[in-house]
DNA sequence: TTGTCAGATGTCACGCTCTGCCATAAATTA
DNA sequence: TAATTTATGGCAGAGCGTGACATCTGACAA
């Protein structure tokens, strides 16, 4: 790798640690974009060079959360019933937080601090959220057989798994032990949404119980 | 009313009207407020004093959205089992739609369109929803009796019906019978859903198939 | 009718976000 | 070292959104 991505990946890290400081300190609406940058020491213009928004700034881990959590879904093994896999594969995101690096575990905490301190970087990162859902629900469809396009079923299994983290990640307080509370919450939620969901149902090959057209009696 | 009241009404009308055409028409994004505010022969600032953003105009719709089913939800009766109460009021809500005034449908329609043709914008209206799933949650656990501050299974439970809903909206398309498909839609998520659910545990009174700290075998 | 008053509107000025453009500086390669 | 590629900086500008102040207009009472 040489000088000059070395230098690029320095600026982007100092970046992000600038900014998310910032925003714990005075806010994130308050923070502006020539205040990273100063405390960077770049031009402002160069700013939107590494990030196309501040917003993008303040979100830029959840690329990272996406690639960890498709790519753990990819690693469960193609037998597994859809369920399992998808919960395995938010519980694989959640751990790696917890086994990554001290420093790595705090700059999460971190960020997580900084979207819950904005309702509206909370509600950007939820909507962000659908883009990874579509690309689970095509791993999901694949396995499955069935073709995302026209079968709701995979949408909705995925949609049922990402709903109960978002459910876990929301009732997880903040406090000392923040990601070990965290974690504990999301598996709670998703111990209570595999008792919520009839079993069997998310293995559309086995019965007819998921027909798109089934007038099922009330689960109540 | 007064004529001041009947002309802030109007003009606030004209505003969508103007702005959802616009839209349509050049995109959301190219659309200025100057253009909207020309539109209606007003200023600029005067905008503002509407909406309190571009995007505020785009997703006014989504105020009556939240008002119309939680209304639906609390004129539910008492002893509906929850997931019939919520899906019941989401079905309201989208018939509500196919039977108010025709004028009123092709807003509505309109609206859809809009959002549709902008992912920032459907993003930020599902983010929206979160909103409107909390008075949900309250609800529902106000009839099932527990703390949806401790309980997470009221949220999930709203996250369920939630979900389909959206799902059953993106699965939607676009043609002549606009109206008409999403309905058909929404009813089959909604079917599905009903289908996916371990009969019984939305009724948390019932069972001990809730509890938290439940380790329940994978459904799958 | 008239005067008063609250509320709505317009005007101006401003800060912030983000982009296009072009010149310059730095790193890479020959 | 020279040439090429790429990152950076500075500048101008569009668009969004806000505060402050003046003005205009319904509302309402004398």
């Amino acid at each position: 790798m040489g000088l000059r991505e070395r230098k690029k990946h320095q600026t982007r890290q100092a970046l992000i640690d600038a900014g998310t400081r910032l925003f714990l300190d005075q806010g994130y609406e308050a923070t502006t974009v020539d205040q990273i940058a100063a405390a960077v020491e770049i031009s402002p213009r160069t700013f939107f060079r590494y990030f196309g928004s501040k917003e993008d700034l303040a979100l830029d881990f959840t690329v990272d959360y996406a690639e960890r959590v498709t790519g753990a879904l990819a690693a469960r093994p193609p037998d597994e019933p859809p369920f399992t896999a998808l919960a395995h594969a938010f519980r694989a995101y959640v751990h790696s937080m917890e086994a990554d690096t001290a420093e790595s575990a705090e700059r999460f905490v971190r960020h997580r601090r900084v979207i819950e301190a904005n309702p509206g970087l909370l509600c950007t990162s939820i909507a962000r959220m659908i883009e990874i859902e579509k690309r689970l629900t095509a791993e999901i469809a694949r396995r499955q057989g069935t073709d995302p396009g026209t079968d709701p079923r995979p949408r909705l299994l995925v949609a049922f798994v990402t709903s109960a983290v978002r459910v876990g990640m929301e009732c997880s307080v903040d406090g000392e032990a923040y990601l070990d509370d965290l974690v504990t919450s999301v598996e709670n939620a998703l111990c209570l949404a595999e008792a919520a969901l009839r079993p069997g149902w998310d293995q559309f090959s086995l019965g007819s119980s998921g027909q798109v057209a089934t007038n099922a009696s009330s689960p109540g």
